[in-house]
DNA sequence: GCCTTTCTTTTGACTGAATCAAAAGAACGC
DNA sequence: GCGTTCTTTTGATTCAGTCAAAAGAAAGGC
């Protein structure tokens, strides 16, 4: 079946990832890269969710973990929009920004064009070292903009 | 003394701006006021330890009520970077930016010169409807680059 | 000025998300 | 295969914030 081939796929791929990182391959680390990689902007628990079929008896201890050692080795990137809980995401180092809903929380991809916007690199930093910029947009999503034109 | 004028201004200030939103003028939210107007960007137990010596016995509860309620109706503004609790200031609406310190979490104001920049307008949302953009640049404050330097 | 209604505040229990620490278990290198 | 080192489990703990009920204070009417 066809999904086999990308589970596969995935998982050979999260080992190399891994081990060219430097970290060893175990069976909670590829199957929390698999979740990521099915089901980006996911949360911890999202995540835990997501693996307890395939690897029951995992830990969210040991997810935390992961999640924690993905992003700190730049394999992985975390999301953290006011209100929500930690999410992450594979996609690491293209500047792409993110668009949450106001009313559920979901998380999109938004691509930048612009590689710099005059408007990220201000002049009066109050003395900081500025690092990065990051570009939120808040909105509503598909699903909650039905729900608002169908009110109860 | 001079300090007692700006105290006084302070507070007839937070009674009109409470009335003329329609809430009640209490003591809790003039102070909660006043700690917001001297100490921009505090967290609610900022807040709370801000005022506690000129209105000792006020409750944590008290101080997340009245910041909710100044944020509800537009008094006060959240500010919530990855990784810090939540933060409130009384500047509203004039579409600032922040910029928040990787190691202590300090946070100062940029104000925008740019309107709208470029990158600010995305074309791919998603299907979202877009209400609003946001920009955080991250960095490191003034003290923190001295300790940088000092190393122990 | 007092009384009533309504809004606020207090008190204290409780939740969600995440972290800490120690012991048990699994990967990797030889 | 063996030993070292890194991971995971287990379970307690923290932090920030919310919930709910009872007590208290503001504003409006008389």
């Amino acid at each position: 079946m066809h999904s086999h081939f990308v589970t596969e796929a995935t998982r050979v791929d999260a080992t190399a990832l891994l081990r060219d990182t430097g970290l060893r391959v175990t069976k909670p680390r590829t199957a929390v890269i698999g979740a990521l990689a099915t089901t980006p902007h996911a949360s911890a628990d999202d995540v835990f969710l997501a693996i307890t079929g395939e690897l029951p008896g995992t830990s969210r201890q040991a997810v935390y973990n992961v999640l924690g050692d993905l992003a700190d080795n730049g394999l992985a990137q975390r999301i953290e929009p006011a209100g929500s809980p930690v999410r992450y995401e594979l996609r690491v180092g293209d500047n792409h920004h993110h668009i949450v809903c106001r009313s559920c929380g979901a998380v999109a991809d938004i691509d930048c064009a612009v590689g710099h916007a005059p408007c990220l690199t201000p002049h009066h930093t109050a003395g900081f070292v500025v690092h990065e910029a990051e570009v939120t947009y808040w909105g509503t999503c598909v699903d909650c903009q039905k729900l608002a034109h169908v009110p109860s």
